[in-house]
DNA sequence: GATAATAAGAAAATTATTTACGCCTTCAAC
DNA sequence: GTTGAAGGCGTAAATAATTTTCTTATTATC
């Protein structure tokens, strides 16, 4: 329920009638999907105008898009388990399949947030950019590091940053023929937003990868890109949203591998053959 | 799969300009819920008007209806695939599915494969751990890197190299009191293989985790994890194969804080709570 | 060859959605 | 308290989407 759960998750951040609409949507889903937008607001108590903004504000294109996705979301089977914490002494059997249901859950309800048109934007700057720069901290760095390594493989002039200074230093030298992406799971890491508030100053393209929603993040780039949000249990940590995250990142290579085959996949095959040949024979794939 | 399997049903009895259209919705039915009743119309050949007289004819209430319950339909399907390497100009939408499979796939196989008393050996020797040595090259040294992050963050004296000889110094001063971790997805990386050598030559209990079968690594290891193994695109790379991977740490992380839950947790509760005081008020969760 | 039946588009009518505008509330500064 | 700024939110205008009506073209039947 990456949907709803963003819903509650910003419970906090929404105006009084956005708190209606919201109530109403968490109580009713299922009718919702299937009202025109004013039915919805006379039910909810608001107006057209309302509802149309308030799914603007969950980066929704329209009240379509919204409805459509709610509905796929919906139409899930509830078989799927929740998103569960780590609790005390779980035989080990019941931990396996809660974390795997945790990571499945994760991919499957990212994967239906996912909004190709941001997606064909973000490859097309990859693609054209001069100078990729990457920023984020903590666990969103390692998934920094990882499209890093995707990129060079490919011959694309990218960066990663954790360290916050370096990240400004980087990020006050793009360009606009340069792009800047900005990865931080809740999307309020301060050091990530002011990289790449910084990198958009200059003039370049910013992309963040955040969870699903309203986060600072996310509004200071031209290109969003969500995983989806469950409730973080604090425990539980940040597992299976690196998951998600990851899986945009793959997402986001093989596009832009597959669209550019040509240019790229030779220099891909070539990274694979140096690295097996430089690194002794018993090398025979990727670690 | 009820609304298009009456639709392709219904074939025959389809007028010229219902089947165009009919056909559009079958093979592209993704991105038909995501149209307007003028694009659908276009992109089958047909006007406003047939589409809107197609829907009633299927005793749907009208377009909307008709657009909510099939998108409804198609979020249902898991969409099962095989492992798919990177090809030339795929449309994203194919990618997207394929990336997903691929990575659902390689979760679910890994969580098969796993052996829970080799996945409790392993728990069990982490826990009572004087020191934990991580050892992994490329890739699967992020995967080592994920797991130090977990591991120090309740309070366990760990430590990850991806440098050769930092590799061997840190893994020549092991006792029998520590641990070892190798990580390779191929389980033939000569740094990791010669790391977890000298770190059993000293004493010291050795993990593997490794692709399933027969890999050097894990000929070295006294307790030995297996991730699913796909054959290896090369120019897929290793993002399923990473995926399994920190599926497996996730597993082994959450076993151990789970099993040792009065200890650990608080450490865990407390890092969570400290890097939010201490990186600012807009640091709401782990980024 | 005329007539009836129906397919199917154009356009009108209807309905739905978004946007522009402005009122009203809130909150802070004076 | 008064004033001004900011922003929430509804009304209504503008826009877009959908359905229905009307019309034409085609084909089958007598």
């Amino acid at each position: 329920m990456s949907i709803l759960n963003a819903i509650r998750d910003q419970w906090n951040d929404l105006h009084p009638k956005e708190r209606e609409l919201a109530g109403f949507l968490l109580e009713q889903p299922q009718q919702a999907v299937q009202m025109t937008i004013s039915e919805l607001a006379q039910r909810s108590g608001s107006s057209t105008a309302t509802v149309s903004r308030f799914c603007r504000s969950f980066h929704f294109q329209n009240f379509a898009d919204f409805k459509m996705r709610l509905a796929a979301e919906l139409a899930q089977q509830p078989a799927q388990m929740q998103y569960q914490d780590i609790v005390a002494g779980n035989p080990l059997q019941e931990i396996v399949s809660a974390i795997t249901a945790n990571h499945l859950r994760s991919l499957t309800d990212t994967t239906r947030l996912l909004d190709l048109q941001q997606l064909r934007a973000a490859i097309s700057a990859l693609h054209s950019a001069n100078r990729i720069d990457l920023y984020g901290a903590g666990t969103s760095g390692m998934i920094a590091q990882d499209f890093f390594h995707k990129l060079i493989r490919i011959g694309k002039a990218a960066n990663v940053y954790s360290d916050p200074h370096m990240q400004i230093t980087s990020a006050s030298s793009l360009t606009e023929r340069d792009v800047a992406v900005g990865i931080s799971y809740s999307g309020e890491t301060l050091e990530t937003i002011n990289a790449l508030r910084c990198a958009t100053e200059q003039g370049a393209t910013a992309i963040s990868i955040t969870k699903f929603g309203n986060t600072a993040l996310a509004g200071h780039a031209s290109i969003r890109l969500f995983t989806s949000s469950a409730e973080a249990g604090m425990r539980r940590g940040d597992m299976a949203s690196r998951m998600a995250q990851l899986h945009v990142v793959d997402i986001l290579f093989t596009g832009l591998v597959s669209e550019h085959f040509d240019e790229y996949v030779p220099r891909l095959e070539n990274s694979f053959h140096m690295v097996r040949r430089y690194t002794g024979k018993e090398e025979r794939e990727p670690s």
